[in-house]
RNA sequence: GGUCGCGUAGCUCAGCUGGAUAGAGCAUCUGCCUUCUAAGCAGACGGUCACAGGUUCGAAUCCUGUCGCGAUCACCA
C-alpha cells in the first residue's frame, strides 16, 4: 500500500490513541529541502482541539509513528512541524520495482470506455497559421497526450472555417489580380498563396474607400459602398447558391490550402483523427433553435429573430437565429456540439480556443445546459491567453505576425548555428544533422510554449529568439542525450546488489521525483495545464545534473556502485522521455 | 460602464486545494573542460509577491476594495 496513506492513518492512530480524539485523515507534505526529513505533518491545525503546546504534540505523534511504521526511520521536529525520515530501503524499493517496467508513471486511473474530444487549431482558409496557431495546437496535442496517459480515449479534432466572406475575399482578389498563380507556378505554399491574395484584397479595399472619400462620401458609406466589398458580398451570394464556378475556385483554392497545412501541421508534429468542415456544419443547429422554443429556453421576437435571455444568470441576451432565418456562430456551435455527442461515444469535450472567447463558450455551455443535455457539465473550454510581441498584438492585416513555417524555420537556423559553434555533431551525415537540429529547435520552440500556464499571456521576442540554456526543452533534450551516451558506454549492467548501496541525499530526491511522475500526469490533465509537466521534468534535470556532475558514474570506485549510478540514470532518461512525449517533444540519442 | 482574466527579481517565468527563510533561467560578477557530452556544474548579486484592508495560530496563495494592463459585452467568425 501506497506510504503516504499509511503514514497518515498511522497518525490517525496516533490521535485516538494518545488523545482519545477522532480525526480525518491528514493532510501531508513534501519537507522543504532545508529540513532534513521527507514528509511533514503540520500539528497547528489540531492544537485548538488539544490545548497542547506544538512542540509537545509533534513529539509525541513523531514518536508514535517512528514505534509503529516500518518504513519511518526517524523524526525532528522543528516548531510546528513534524518531519519525517523515510527509510532508505523504501527508495531501493522503490527504484527495484521501477526497474522492471519502462512505462511507470504511466498507470492509468481512468477506466472509462467513453472518449474525450478536443478540439483544437480550428484555421481559416484564407491565411496561413501564425504563432497564435502554434501556441493552440501544441495545447491541443499536449492535452490529448495527457489524457491519452491517464487512460482517457481521446478523439482530436478541428473544425475548419472554410467558408465566408473571409474566404470569399481570398477567392475575388485571386481571380482579379492572380493571373492564374498556383502554388507550383510561383513556389508559394498554398496557404501562404491565400493570405497574399487576403492581403491583396484588403489593399485594394481600403484604396477605394480612400477614392470614394475623396468623392466626397463619408468613411462608413465609403466602407459600404466600396466595389471590391460588393463583389466578395455577391460572391458569397453564390457560393451559398452552389454556382458551379464559384465552387469550382472554393475547392481549388482550398484544396491548396490544405496542403500547405498538412505540411505545417506535420512540422509540428500535430494530427487529427477527424476533421469538421464549417461549410458542412454551418447551417447545423436550426432544428435545435425549434427545440428551444418548445422548451421555453428561447424566445421570438417581433422581427422574428430568436433570442436566449440569460440575464437570470448575470448575462446578457443573445441573438441565436437572425429574423431572416439564417443561423449565427453560436447556433452553429450548439448544432455542431450535438452532432458530436451523436457523432462519436464521447462523454466530455474540450474546446482549445483564445481567451477572447470565454464569454462565448460560457453562453454556449449555458445553453446547452438549459437545452437539458446532460454532457453539457463535461463541456470544458481550455482557455488560453495571446502570444504577444514586443510591440503589443499580432495584426494579420497589418503583417505583424509571426508565421508559423518562419518561425519553425528560424528555430531550427539557431539550433544548427549553435551545434556548428559548439561542434559536437563532427562525423554524423549531413541528413542526421539536420534532423536534429529540427528536433532541437522545435524542442525549444514548444517547450518555451508550453511551460508558461496557458492561461497567461506570453510575451515572444522573435529577436531574441528562444534560450537554449536554462529551463528549456534543448537543456532537458541535453541531458537525456547524455544519459544515452552513458547507457552506450556502460553496457549491459549486473545484477546489483542492493545491501551494498548507501543512498545519497541527492539520488533519495532523485527517486522522489521519480516517484512524482505519476501524479503529475493526474494533475496537469486535472487542470489543463501541460505547464506542470514541463516543470517536473525541468527540476529532475536540475537534480540529476547537479549530483553527477560531481560524481562519477562509470568511473565509480565499485562495481556495484556503478551499476546502480547507470540504472537510476537510465530511470532519469525514461522519464524525461514519458514526459516529453506528453509535451509532443522528441529527444534525441545525442547532440 | 458591466463581466472575466492577469499583476511575483532588471527581463522571461515557477510557486497559488493557506504552512517553515518566496524559487528558477536569462542578464551581471567569481570559480570549474588531462574526468561518463561545459547546450553543463558550484557560487555571488538581485524581492514592499501592484496597493490597502479583512479572515487565520499562519496569507504571494482565500475574501473585499483600489490602481494598472488585457479581453469581452456584434443580426462578425
Amino acid at each position: 500500500m501506497n506510504l503516504e496513506k499509511k503514514i497518515q492513518e498511522n497518525i490517525q492512530k496516533a490521535f485516538k490513541e494518545l488523545y482519545q480524539s477522532d480525526i480525518d485523515l491528514p493532510e501531508l507534505q513534501a519537507t522543504k529541502k532545508d529540513f532534513a526529513g521527507d514528509i511533514t505533518f503540520v500539528v497547528f491545525p489540531y492544537l485548538k482541539m488539544l490545548r497542547k503546546k506544538p512542540q509537545e504534540v509533534a513529539e509525541q505523534i513523531g514518536e508514535y509513528l517512528k514505534n509503529n511504521t516500518g518504513e519511518i526511520k526517524d523524526y525532528n521536529v522543528v516548531g510546528g512541524f513534524l518531519n519525517i525520515e523515510i527509510n532508505e530501503d523504501y527508495y531501493k524499493n522503490f527504484l527495484q520495482e521501477i526497474a522492471k517496467n519502462s512505462d511507470f508513471g504511466f498507470t492509468p486511473t481512468d477506466t472509462s470506455t467513453k472518449s474525450l474530444m478536443v478540439e483544437y487549431s480550428s484555421p481559416n482558409t484564407n491565411k496561413p497559421l501564425h504563432l497564435g496557431h502554434i501556441r493552440n495546437n501544441l495545447l491541443g496535442h499536449s492535452i490529448s497526450e495527457i489524457y491519452k496517459a491517464t487512460g482517457k480515449p481521446v478523439i482530436k479534432t478541428q473544425i475548419i472555417n472554410d467558408r465566408g466572406i473571409h474566404i470569399c475575399k481570398s477567392m475575388l482578389a485571386w481571380q482579379k489580380f492572380g493571373e492564374g498563380e498556383t502554388p507550383e507556378s510561383g513556389g508559394l505554399k498554398g496557404d501562404k498563396l491565400a493570405g497574399k491574395y487576403y492581403v491583396k484584397f484588403d489593399r485594394e479595399y481600403k484604396k477605394q474607400i480612400r477614392e470614394l472619400m475623396e468623392k466626397g462620401l463619408t468613411e462608413e458609406e465609403a466602407k459600404k459602398q466600396a466595389p471590391i466589398l460588393l463583389e466578395a458580398q455577391e460572391m458569397l451570394r453564390k457560393w451559398e447558391k452552389k454556382d458551379p464556378e464559384v465552387m469550382e475556385l472554393w475547392k481549388k483554392m482550398n484544396g491548396w490550402v490544405y496542403k500547405g497545412f498538412e505540411e505545417t501541421y506535420k512540422n509540428l508534429g500535430i494530427s487529427f483523427d477527424k476533421n469538421y468542415y464549417e461549410s458542412d456544419t454551418y447551417i447545423l443547429g436550426k432544428e435545435v433553435v425549434e427545440e428551444g422554443l418548445k422548451k421555453g429556453v428561447f424566445y421570438k421576437k417581433e422581427d422574428g429573430s430568436v433570442w436566449a435571455d440569460l440575464s437570470d444568470e448575470g448575462l446578457d441576451e443573445k441573438l441565436v437565429l437572425r429574423a431572416d432565418g439564417t443561423s449565427v456562430y453560436i447556433t452553429q456551435d450548439l448544432g455542431t456540439a450535438i452532432k458530436r455527442f451523436q457523432d462519436f461515444d464521447i462523454d466530455s469535450h474540450i474546446y482549445v480556443v483564445g481567451n477572447e472567447q470565454d464569454y462565448h463558450f460560457q453562453v454556449l455551455f449555458l445553453i446547452l445546459k438549459k437545452l437539458g443535455y446532460e454532457w453539457a457539465d463535461k463541456l470544458y473550454h481550455l482557455s488560453y491567453g495571446m502570444v504577444e510581441l514586443p510591440e503589443g498584438k499580432m495584426k494579420s492585416r497589418e503583417g505583424t505576425v509571426v508565421d508559423a513555417d518562419d518561425l519553425m524555420e528560424e528555430m531550427t537556423n539557431t539550433a544548427r548555428e549553435i551545434s556548428k559553434e559548439l561542434g559536437k555533431l563532427e562525423g554524423y551525415s549531413e541528413e542526421e544533422k539536420e534532423r536534429l537540429y529540427k528536433i532541437i529547435g522545435l524542442g525549444a520552440l514548444k517547450y518555451f510554449i508550453l511551460k508558461v500556464d496557458p492561461k497567461r499571456t506570453i510575451l515572444f521576442d522573435p529577436k531574441k529568439s528562444i534560450d537554449f540554456q536554462g529551463n528549456t526543452g534543448p537543456f532537458i533534450q541535453y541531458t537525456y542525450a547524455r544519459i544515452q551516451s552513458i547507457l552506450r558506454k556502460a553496457g549491459d549492467i549486473s545484477e546489483i546488489n542492493w545491501d551494498k548501496i548507501q543512498l545519497h541525499p541527492k539520488e533519495k530526491e532523485i527517486l522522489k521525483q521519480l516517484a512524482l511522475f505519476s501524479e503529475t500526469i493526474q494533475n496537469a490533465a486535472l487542470q489543463q495545464n501541460p505547464g506542470i509537466i514541463a516543470n517536473y521534468d525541468y527540476e529532475l534535470v536540475k537534480l540529476y545534473n547537479s549530483f553527477y556532475q560531481s560524481v562519477p558514474i562509470l568511473a565509480a570506485q565499485d562495481e556495484n556502485e556503478r551499476n546502480f549510478r547507470v540504472l537510476l540514470s537510465k530511470k532519469v532518461g525514461e522519464t524525461i522521455k514519458n514526459a516529453f512525449q506528453l509535451l509532443g517533444i522528441e529527444v534525441p540519442e545525442r547532440m
